[in-house]
RNA sequence: GCUCCGGUAGCUCAGUUGGAUAGAGCGACGGCCUCCUAAGCCGUAGGUCGUGGGUUCAAUUCCCGCCCGGGGCGCCA
């Protein structure tokens, strides 16, 4: 927020006290105490070096004489401004164009950037957790593309290995030939029913095993995966997928199919998209050459047992295996590829990869050592951990059947939404009721995920998640919704000619101006610190000053033209905003509610 | 054991370079639709900011100890 006021107060101390670059700081003031703006002089202290209650006096005495201010009042080192209505909105909302173009910033802030997220396995459907990951990608890099930078999204999907193995096996043995259309079901659910069903065979076969040799009754299912027949049977296959095996392979083919078919219609009702995505089946055996490479470069070591290590200086990252003694691939290894092919396939100044929080220590030793191979870009590459999503009765756990499934949710949450849409419409149900439905039920799941600050282990009550009321996505939109009904009804001649600002005035009218101010400066931050939590806040804040504002000045009937005309244009721009901001999040928005 | 994250109202969460009397939503209680959409607005109740020290004019915020909860520390991914 930047007011002539304050640009002049600045001149003044710099000219009354002889200093260069000085900045007074401009905050909203706090509710409970009279004015519009405070400025903070604790802060102008130790610039200044003087007392800040005696500069709170300065500043006041400053500010009441000046054109802009109806009131200035030293409490303690606060002064807080009363601002002439015309002069908040000159300096606020007046200019639209330059409100919106001061989100984007200078060029020589904006980046290429990378980011990474969803990255499923194809052996099950996507889950809560994996709408809070994709939401938050997708809020991420839109918001980084919001603000000026190019972004391309990535994802990287896990389409090998033991775990789609598993699911193959068990179509194998228990399958009876069955198709996604066969029995009408998503593919990505089928696959995943096998994988279930692996789980249960596995767990027969353990028991048995355990009561045959009861000596293994303390060892852990892992370690007794391979004593299993289909334990056994599931590593042959993943052998045979290695070397190519064509039946196995075929199948494979047919049941990733299924899959990848069913996370489409998954991402379509979310608005997930990727400009590529990497297959895992591709880039694998990446890696091992970079290995190669560090050896000789002295970066790592073979250990007398074989194994490829880093050491790292860093006591907290400790030791880390590279290569197995056998000369195989660790989970590493081949980010350690993938990173470099992302890094040669884009060239970006920096890659994000939106993880979970428990891989946090994997990230720092994979920037580690790419740090210590000497690439100069690592270290502009970011892991933007979140935390898991807990449901009421505790985490979610696949084979316990306690996950909430994505499309189920959309599902409820698409029905809820409709069922509330038509109870207020009343007699007259709206034609693009589907469209309602859509919009409110997805804006309400995204917002509700994005609320929180996405570091934090987040508690989902389905329950609550189901209402449209209080902080919530529907109550942004409603507001929005309300003032481009509001707009139709004013129809476009109310809108055009000059805007006489100066009629504005009412506490609820400065507020709300602002709030608006705000808007780039959130952007900006919630980009800079890749947390889209700041930006939902903001639209709450935003939407909650336009209630207070809707409710206690009427714009359509308001006395004077003047101040339809001028609270009309107020609106608008609260419009404006609000819908910036949820496209910024991927959120749409609706024209009636 | 080492390490990371968290502990704020009954519940879910804000509070980020240390600043005024710690906020919101839900839930509870009480008001507001002859008036621009009540998915709304207004009010009341509800707090030793886990705990004990320290730094400071000023600490929910920074530092140290302790308690509680969760994650991580594999030749798994």
């Amino acid at each position: 927020m930047k007011f002539s006021f304050v640009s002049d107060l600045e001149a003044h101390l710099r000219d009354a006290f002889g200093t260069d670059d000085l900045t007074v700081p401009a905050e909203l003031c706090p509710p409970n105490f009279a004015g519009d703006v405070t400025i903070n002089c604790f802060l102008l202290a130790k610039p200044l070096r003087r007392n800040p209650m005696q500069i709170a006096e300065q500043v006041a005495a400053y500010l009441a004489k000046h054109p802009d201010v109806q009131q200035a009042e030293a409490i303690k080192a606060f002064v807080n401004v009363t601002v002439a209505g015309g002069a908040v909105m000159r300096d606020t909302v007046a200019d639209e164009a330059a409100l919106l173009g001061a989100v984007t910033l200078p060029e020589a802030d904006q980046r290429k950037v990378l980011i990474e997220f969803s990255a499923p396995n194809t052996n099950k459907p996507q889950h809560l957790g994996h709408v809070r990951n994709n939401t938050t990608g997708m809020a991420i890099a839109s918001l980084l593309e919001r603000v000026g930078n190019t972004v391309s999204r990535i994802n990287l999907v896990n389409d090998r290995g033991v775990h789609i193995c598993k699911s193959m096996i068990a179509y194998q043995r228990f399958g009876k030939g069955i198709t996604p259309e066969s029995v009408g079901k998503k593919g990505d659910h089928v696959v995943g029913d096998f994988y279930v069903r692996y789980d249960q065979e596995f767990r027969k076969q353990l028991s048995a095993l355990k009561e045959a040799k009861p000596e293994l009754a303390e060892k852990s299912s892992d370690e007794l995966f391979l004593e299993t027949e289909i334990g056994r049977a599931t590593q042959d296959m993943l052998l045979a997928w290695e070397k190519g095996d064509p039946e196995v392979r075929a199948l494979w083919e047919t049941m990733n199919g299924w899959v990848f078919a069913g996370f489409a219609e998954t991402y379509r009702r979310m608005g997930v998209e990727f400009v590529h995505t990497y297959l895992e089946s591709q880039t694998y055996m990446l890696g091992k050459d970079i290995i190669e490479e560090g050896l000789a470069k002295g970066v790592f070591y073979k250990r007398p047992d074989g194994a490829t290590v880093i050491d790292f200086e860093d006591p907290t990252l400790g030791s880390k295996v590279v290569l197995r003694s056998d000369g195989t691939s660790v989970y590493i290894t081949q980010d350690l590829g993938t990173t470099l092919l992302k890094q040669h396939d884009y060239q970006p100044d920096q890659q994000i990869w939106v993880v979970g929080d428990e891989q946090i220590y994997h990230f720092r030793v994979l920037f580690a050592i790419l740090k210590a191979l000497g690439y100069d870009w690592a270290d502009n590459l970011v892991h933007m951990a979140y935390g898991m999503v807990n449901l009421p009765t505790g985490k979610m756990k696949s084979r316990e059947g306690t996950v909430v499934d994505a499309d189920d949710l959309f599902d409820e949450l698409d029905n809820l939404a409709r069922e509330a849409t038509l109870e207020r419409a009343g007699a007259d149900v709206p034609e693009d009721l589907d469209e309602r439905a859509r919009v409110i039920g997805m804006g309400a799941l995204k917002f509700m995920l994005l609320k929180v600050n996405p570091k934090t282990t987040m508690m989902f009550d389905p329950q609550a998640s189901l209402r449209f009321e209080g902080d919530t996505g529907p109550y942004v939109l409603y507001a929005y919704a309300r003032i481009s009904s509001m707009l139709r009804r004013a129809g476009d001649a109310a809108l055009a000619g000059e805007v006489d600002w100066s009629v504005l005035g009412a506490k609820e009218e400065k507020s709300l101006a602002l709030r608006c101010a705000q808007y780039p400066e959130i952007m900006h931050k919630a980009a800079a610190n890749l947390d889209a939590s700041l930006v939902t806040g903001y639209l709450l804040d935003l939407a909650k000053d336009f209630s207070k504002f809707y409710q206690a000045c009427p714009v359509l009937a308001a006395e004077t033209p003047a101040l339809v005309r001028a609270r009309l244009e107020l609106a608008a721009r609260v419009r404006t905003l609000l819908g910036d901001g949820l496209r910024a999040l991927t959120i749409g928005t609706l024209e009636s509610m």
